[in-house]
RNA sequence: CGCGGAGUGGAGCAGCUCGGUAGCUCGUCGGGCUCAUAACCCGAAGGUCAUAGGUUCAAAUCCUGUCUCCGCAACCA
């Protein structure tokens, strides 16, 4: 037989960090989607992997005193072990550092140039020697480098560049004539910002680091990553190496799934690879939002980020996969908090799901000692809760296959919610008073386990550790769980047997847990702050080379009142200052609007980089710069005394 | 005037493509039931659909201006 194939993946993570409840949502949520579409009966291929070169992961293994490789693997087994605990099961895992990989881009490498798409060029930038690292202009700081503030020489690099120009005009269509993207709201911006412009040949090969692949004619050049990670969904199914074999079989791709932040690469570099490869493009590109944490992005040094362990030891993988998938709509940001977190597990699954099967169970239990009598007797109130559980299939279908996961796992909850006011219109508890109602009893019992069979049944794809428990509890053997039988009634036996199993999804004493959940959050966040954990310390900027005296006495530090501030038009993150630093007034323009108002700043007194040269932003002059300390991610500006007089110099 | 998206009862969202009684979940209040995980079911309160105009017999829905928020790009000297 030839079954239809289906084939989905996951960026490949980069494992510099450990992984936390994003990348659990992009993993879970093609999880789910590969399992439905293995219950529909598709040959399935999920994917998902590590991104594992470059030059980041090869200065943290320098930190640490390790080979990139040795870090990576330790990284690699969290990243697995998550997938573990949260019941991901993917069909395949690649590493971009496995060998038939390595081969594949090389071979890949290859072609492209041998095509005359790839050739070689020269990267000119700014160089900084000792961080032996390019900048582009934009990135520069100060004029210097980024990294360690140096200054940088005019320099080039050979380098390999790919030409994306020919491909502008396809992308374009299919971005924008095509439903490749999913959902299709952000088309307009990519080709406004990226195409329209002109789409640059992008740079597709470092010399200033060696831990990738190397480029196969050309020993001084690593494999960059677009290259090198993008190409992993074709190498993983054997495309330019022997190792498997099952390129014809899967490819092209029916869904890419990725978050907002990577979109841009699918939706344009990926694509333009594939057309030079002359390969036929994947179908489509889910992009979803980030979860944010009571509306801020998750972040370290705020001591925000969710650890899905956390979470899952408390209430539950399927819980926790059940509220991520739930909550979360494609292409918008979901905001996450332990209050809208639990209340959704208590009122959907304990409450809603669990309280039914409970219910059901019981009731089977308490009125036929658990097995039902074979005698049925119908009524029409039965007819809108059969009809709805039957043709609850179709509709599941037709949102997994929008990537709709959320509006699935809604349209069978409805069923649930049918079933629960169901058990009110019917009220068993009166017709057990009577035998003559027997029959009519046993009906209504079975058309509810029947509801909970087909509704189950789909759910388990979503929630697959809780699912075969509530098959044990109303009698279902497992091999009729299936497909077919989520459309069909009548499926469990008409003497079927329940048995009493342990509460599925407990009910959660709101008040209390938020606080404990509070105070473990207060301790991270703590941790994070007072005392610099391993990753945090690596993070902090090197010390700088020792310089002489002299050097010092080069930069004229001065104190200086804010007399007035204001918003520089146009501009996010800029104040343009005026400050009276003792000789006059100076105009500065400073980045620090996303922390500081005007109000916070005027008649506060500062430092200032008096002999510093001028340069414009965004249009302003800035005739020097004031002196402010990198906090995590933010920046506080340094004040000082209001008695130290304007123009004071610091030494 | 760089590009784009969004502003709907206390909270979070749907509805807008194809104008015509404003819907869902949670919360609040009242009632019902007792099979069940203090669960379930019913009902009510609460919105002039950001704002000002326009088109129309009729606008949350179409058009224009304004305000606010969010992405992307540029900018943290």
């Amino acid at each position: 037989m030839d079954n239809k194939t289906f084939y989905i993946t996951t960026p490949i993570y980069y494992p510099s960090g450990n992984p936390h409840i994003g990348h659990c949502y992009t993993s879970v949520a093609c999880d789910s989607i590969a399992r439905y579409k293995k219950l529909q009966g598709y040959d399935v291929m999920f994917l998902t992997g590590t991104d594992e070169h470059g030059q980041k992961i090869e200065e943290k293994a320098k930190e640490k005193g390790v080979t990139p490789k040795a870090y990576v693997d330790e990284i690699v087994a969290v990243f697995k072990n998550l997938w573990k605990y949260m019941n991901v099961d993917y069909d395949r895992y690649i590493r971009t550092t496995d060998d038939y990989h390595i081969e594949s881009v090389q071979k890949i490498f290859k072609d492209l140039y041998d095509k005359g798409y790839i050739y070689k060029g020269e990267y000119a930038g700014k160089y900084c020697t000792p961080c032996e690292s390019f900048w582009t202009d934009s990135q520069l700081k100060d004029g210097k480098c980024p990294e360690c503030e140096r200054d940088v020489i005019d320099a080039k690099e050979e380098a390999y560049f790919f030409k994306m120009s020919p491909f502008a005009e396809r992308i374009e269509k299919l971005l924008t004539e095509t439903d490749y993207l999913q959902p299709k709201t952000r088309a307009v911006e990519l080709v406004n910002n990226f195409i329209k412009p002109g789409l640059e040949d992008l740079c597709v090969s470092r010399t200033t680091f060696k831990w990738g692949v190397p480029v196969p004619f050309d020993d001084n050049h690593v494999v960059y990553v677009w290259v090198d990670a993008l190409s992993n969904y074709i190498t993983a199914l054997g495309y330019g190496n022997g190792t498997y074999n099952d390129y014809d079989k899967f490819w092209p791709c029916n869904t890419h799934m990725v978050a907002k932040d990577i979109m841009r690469f699918h939706a344009i570099i990926w694509p333009a690879i594939l057309m030079a490869l002359e390969l036929p493009l994947p179908k489509h590109l889910a992009v979803h939002g980030w979860i944010t944490f009571n509306g801020q992005k998750m972040s370290k040094s705020i001591g925000n980020v969710v650890d899905p362990f956390v979470l899952g030891d408390r209430y539950g993988a399927d819980a926790i996969r059940y509220h991520i998938l739930r909550e979360m709509a494609l292409g918008a940001d979901s905001s996450f908090s332990n209050e809208i977190m639990i209340t959704r597990i208590n009122s959907d699954l304990a409450n809603d799901l669990g309280n039914l099967v409970s219910r059901t169970v019981a009731m089977v239990i308490k009125y036929f000692d658990g097995t039902l009598p074979e005698q049925r007797q119908a009524d029409p109130i039965d007819d809108e809760l059969i009809n709805m559980a039957m043709s609850l299939r179709e509709k599941t279908d037709a949102f997994i296959e929008e990537t709709q996961i959320n509006n699935a796992l809604a349209e069978i909850f409805k069923v649930i919610s049918r079933a629960n006011k169901y058990i009110d219109e019917t009220a068993p508890w009166v017709l057990a008073k009577d035998e003559a109602n027997n029959a009519r009893l046993a009906t209504v019992l079975y058309n509810l386990l029947e509801a909970v069979r087909i509704s189950t049944t789909l759910l388990s794809c979503f929630m697959p550790t809780t699912m075969p428990k509530v098959w044990e509890q109303i009698g279902l053997s497992t091999d009729l769980a299936t497909y077919d039988n989520a459309a069909k009634f009548n499926v469990l036996p008409a003497n079927v047997t329940v048995t009493k199993g342990e509460v599925l999804f407990p009910r959660i004493d709101t008040d209390k847990e938020i606080e404990a959940l509070n105070a473990i959050i207060a301790e991270q966040a703590a941790a994070a702050k007072s005392t610099l954990g391993d990753e945090d310390k690596a993070n902090l900027v090197p010390i700088l080379d020792s310089i002489a005296i002299d050097d010092f006495m080069k930069v004229d530090l001065r104190v200086a009142e804010i007399k007035s501030c204001a918003k520089v038009p146009k501009a996010k993150k800029l104040l343009c200052l005026q400050l009276d630093d003792g000789f006059g007034n100076r105009q500065v323009v400073s980045g620090i609007a996303k922390w500081y108002t005007p109000e916070d700043l005027v008649g506060k007194k500062i430092i200032v980089v008096a002999n510093l040269n001028p340069a414009t932003l965004c249009g302003v002059e800035s005739q020097g710069m004031i002196v402010a300390a990198d906090v995590g991610e933010d920046a506080r500006v340094i004040f000082v005394p209001n008695d130290i007089p304007n123009g004071s110099k610091l030494r």
